[in-house]
DNA sequence: TCACATCTTCCCGATCATCGGGAAAAGGTG
DNA sequence: CACCTTTTCCCGATGATCGGGAAGATGTGA
């Protein structure tokens, strides 16, 4: 009976329960923690016990909250600490230029996950939040990104495009045709799918081994007038992370490793 | 023997895993894994299967990583993100002004844990890193989110302080006076204990229950003239982020609650 | 003050997921 | 081709984990 019904490794029960704290729940009781993460009270305590011995959990009070430590174990480990570290220092040039959000996105699954926003001010409306999502086609981070991605990735993209409803593109062959355009210029740009009032703007990074590891992008209102000067401080801005990150190849070697 | 010998739990075990990984070894391959997280390797593996099923991990071709999702998860659940966001321009406020490395800190377990930095161009040495500890005496920030922590607090500080061979000053007397102090300028300035030649200033931010949550701190050369204009640019900062984090009180407030 | 609801801790027997030794397959190297 | 390391897979034994349930703690409203 151990384990009830589905196949919940621990780990996914682990999962469960650090996904049960996000912004909207930054604290939780241990019963309110049982009931979003669907345990049984008992095996939720116990649990909760377990992460406290591990400091993976802070008890405040009767309250709990995800442990520092755990930010801390991971942020040393992930990869994106050092990207937005690369990267912080460029998108200030670039926010300052600019004037309007600078984001910097992975990709991760299907969608975007955005790891830095700076410039949240004054500027349009802009729904990305750090460690948010958004679906790959609906972004010009995520459109670069694949378009300088592996060829396999672009297939998998295309094919599973026409499904989508709210794309604008839904022709593959047009679409492989934008992608090649993007590859050529260096640069997405996309009338706001999202919020119709903004227009994204995105180029890619590179990591040290020529990969397309981020997209670094500005949302600017859409009867702002040209682009260009954006895709310059965008373009400017990531060769220096790339840079920082230890790339030294051109757009062109880029180009010849997605097709 | 399911549990070879010691007390590890399945958490604990999980935790050797995931701090396997650092920015040292951002990337291991299966049996670098085992070896640094202690693990027969039959475990190791069957531990990586569960964890990518779960995307905590992602592997590159035979390399794996701590997954993207991860880091989602936990950041977007920890104060930490938060505390970031709310931080980061008043911070390049005070880089601006000063000129010199800015640093967000807040106490975990016996340690600062430093969750921000900025200004890493052409200021003095500094050693923090973000996602890196120091031990609490030995800091600025530390001494500082002391002063103006819970008094159970102090007072354990100040019982283990005696044991530390390299700390400046280690009368339990004297450090009770120089708390005192700080709370009552709102300030701690500290001639490096680390680096000889730079000074750590550093001022509180309050959360918006009133508590001391973490220490803006800026660290500037020991030759550089007066410290009251890194001050001043702290205290308004600090002022900038407690206000974004709801805080409406006064330092006599805070002080009250330090004591 | 008491009754009632909810939260938290603790206990305990049954069960089954986990453990790790070991073998074999897959790679890599000289 | 021989040798070494890495990775995958299998499998029986075992004890850590599971969760129901009871009892204690806490809070609330009348």
């Amino acid at each position: 009976m151990a384990n009830s019904a589905s196949g919940d490794s621990m780990v996914h029960r682990l999962v469960r329960v650090i996904a049960a704290f996000d912004s909207e729940h930054p604290t939780l009781s241990g019963a309110e923690l049982a009931r979003r993460a669907a345990l049984p009270s008992s095996t939720a305590y116990r649990m909760v016990d377990e992460l406290l011995a591990e400091s993976l959990l802070d008890r405040d009070g009767q309250r709990l909250r995800l442990g520092t430590r755990l930010w801390e174990l991971v942020s040393r480990g992930s990869k994106v600490l050092g990207l937005r570290e690369a990267a912080l220092p460029f998108m200030e040039d670039v926010q300052a230029v600019v004037g309007h959000h600078t984001t910097l996105g992975v990709i991760d699954q299907q969608d975007v996950l955005y790891i830095e926003r700076i410039g949240s001010n004054n500027s349009t409306i802009n729904i990305t939040r750090v460690a948010g999502r958004l679906p790959i086609h609906a972004t010009s981070t995520g459109l670069i990104l694949t378009a300088f991605g592996p060829t396999e990735a672009q297939e998998t993209f295309l094919r599973r495009l026409p499904k989508l409803t709210d794309a604008t593109v839904t022709d593959p062959d047009e679409l492989r045709r934008m992608l090649a355009e993007m590859r050529h210029s260096g640069y997405c740009v996309m009338p706001g799918t999202i919020v119709p009032e903004s227009t994204g703007v995105a180029v890619p990074v590179f990591s040290a081994d020529g990969t397309a590891i981020a997209g670094l992008s500005v949302v600017i209102p859409r009867e702002n007038g040209p682009v260009q000067p954006s895709i310059t401080a965008l373009r400017t801005a990531a060769r220096g992370i790339s840079r920082a990150l230890g790339w030294d190849g051109t757009l062109r070697d880029a180009i010849r490793r997605s097709l």
